[in-house]
DNA sequence: AGTGCGATTGACT
DNA sequence: GTCAATCGCACTA
């Protein structure tokens, strides 16, 4: 291992322009994998590449867009790029990222990160959970890195505290499947991940 | 004002 | 593998 200057990040991150984003939800939900999210906090980086992802597109009866915009689901239609956080089962944030032009309602939902920066930290906040489990799951994803619904609506492409960097290594060969957890459109085959990666979610069955 | 229902998780058999 | 917790939101009356 080199050794660097002390003060200087470990890694190089490059903050993802959102002319970059690809407008289009299954485009982006392919698009994610691979990238990198990142929470800056007063106790330092807390970072994770993203590995698995859902796509909610346009006329998706699955989407919460579907039935048009309403003070819950208004961030998904704001540009690509920024955060529609809500609330499930009253229990867990779950962290989306809105698609399509503004005004049009869909958004891709982060499911899974291979914890990269603060692991110590997420390890924390996530009650002592095991590196594989910290950030395997969407609920858990958003616990691991701290973020919570002051989040719903944010840039993530602006500057904030909150961002997506580009990715460090190309990601491996991509699998899809159908999206878990429900009980509409089971069949189309709208969740994206690595292939082989460990820190993916969801049933084996879904892992293929 | 009341009701039903999740894009989940963790505990338990 | 099964199952209950938990609460904001949308919808009905």
């Amino acid at each position: 291992m080199t050794r660097r200057p002390p003060g200087n990040p470990p890694c190089p991150l490059r903050r993802l322009p959102r002319p970059e984003l690809p407008v289009d939800t299954v485009a982006l939900a392919r698009f994610l994998i691979g990238k990198v999210l990142v929470h800056e906090l007063p106790g330092g980086r807390l970072s994770g590449r993203i590995v698995e992802t859902e796509a909610y597109p346009v006329g998706d009866p699955s989407g919460h867009a579907y039935a048009g915009a309403t003070l819950r689901n208004r961030s998904l239609f704001l540009e690509p790029g920024h955060a529609y956080v809500y609330l499930a089962y009253g229990r867990s944030y779950l962290l989306n990222i809105s698609s399509e032009p503004a005004g049009v309602g869909a958004g891709v939902l982060l499911r899974a990160l291979e914890p990269l920066a603060g692991i110590a930290a997420m390890t924390r906040r996530r009650g002592g959970a095991r590196l594989l489990d910290l950030a395997r799951g969407p609920g858990r994803l958003t616990m691991a890195l701290g973020i919570g619904p002051e989040y719903d609506g944010a840039d993530l492409c602006g500057g904030g505290l909150l961002w997506l960097a580009d990715a460090l290594r190309p990601p491996g060969p991509l699998g899809a499947s159908g999206r878990v957890g429900l009980s509409r459109e089971a069949d189309r085959r709208l969740r994206f991940y690595e292939r082989g990666n460990p820190f993916v979610s969801g049933p084996q069955r879904l892992r293929a």
